[in-house]
DNA sequence: CGAGTTTGCCAACAACTGTTGGCATCCACG
DNA sequence: CGTGGATGCCAACAGTTGTTGGCAAACTCG
């Protein structure tokens, strides 16, 4: 993608000031997140942050920038998509890098309208099209959200809010107990 | 419970800051609500917010603090007790003043570990004790922390983020496909 | 070696935040 | 009437925020 074969020499300071950027927004959100504090933890000036990324909008931006692309539903089996929709929703929010990203949208979106949209347009241009060929079509959007409502609401209680009891679930409990709801809400008629 | 039966004058102009704050805090968030805006809206100075309530913490506290008791299960029938659960969460949600209560809280959870806080007190000091006696207890928590990411998906889905194919589920279509959740939740074994 | 660009830091600005003190005004009560 | 407290507004403070401009050092390339 990047037709600019020339390496910068402030190539290193670019990524220390994404890397610290990932870290802050994930831990304290975007409005908490300061410009000096992410700053310091790259162990650079506030004003390098501005003239390499113009704004903190522009950080943030940057930041959130990566390919979020869902697995691909497409040849899974549908009597057990569930269990598999179920384990990759682990893996994205478990491991690097999607992990603090996810964090970052998740925590951000309660406080800035713009990250609300950009979770809007995943849901309408990812989540649904995924969902379509396992009922009827037009039912795709209802079965959409119902998934979603049940696997934001793991994330929210796991790895926002860190309710004891729910961080405790194992991945196999995990798979145990929601899978099945994902599959019946998958496949479920209107 | 207000064993001060003396009308104050500033009666009326505690209730609009109270108003007001409850209002901001709902549609911002704790950080965005500032105390100038609430003040704007209710058509006061600043300062009269201070003098009456302390602190902005002191006016979050307030604008918080109501009965949040969650209905009583204890005489539920245990074969229907998650519709029972399922229509109640949707009567909070939707109803004054717990609506905007509520989502104050929630929206302010991921940016404030004093509001996480609150929530894990509610979810250990009521949440899991309506829960123990639908199971093993010993295995409560658990089941209270899958009944409860379930049902706070729902309110981020369809009151925080507003994705349209959650709004747009009816209180009777959501009972008919998630009260059968719940239900599993709640009566799981371990 | 030497001119020009890049990299980085320092200091400062303007805006906004929660918060405070002082000073009018109004009401209740003697 | 008139005194004292309650009520309200104005102005200001101190701190933090995102953001900007200028200047020294380092590097690149002729």
């Amino acid at each position: 993608m990047s037709a600019e074969p020339s390496p910068r020499r402030s190539d290193a300071t670019r990524a220390a000031i994404l890397d610290a950027a990932r870290r802050r927004f994930a831990a304290d959100g975007f409005r908490r997140a300061t410009i000096r504090s992410i700053a310091a933890d790259a162990g650079i000036d506030p004003s390098m942050v501005m003239r390499y990324y113009g704004s903190k909008d522009g950080l943030f931006a940057a930041a959130v920038d990566v390919a979020l692309d869902l697995p691909d539903l497409g040849e899974a089996d549908p009597a057990t998509v569930g269990e598999l929709l179920t384990r990759q929703f682990l893996v994205l929010w478990e491991q690097p890098p999607t992990d603090e990203i996810l964090l970052t949208l998740l925590r951000s979106a309660v406080a800035d309208d713009a990250v609300v949209e950009k979770i809007r347009e995943v849901f309408a241009g990812q989540v649904t099209p995924a969902v379509l060929r396992f009922g009827a079509p037009a039912d795709a959007p209802r079965r959409a959200g119902l998934v979603v409502a049940q696997l934001f609401g793991l994330a929210l209680t796991r790895y926002v809010l860190r309710l004891p009891p729910v961080v405790a679930l194992t991945p196999a409990e995990i798979v145990k107990e929601i899978a099945p709801t994902i599959q019946r809400y998958l496949t479920s008629a209107g």
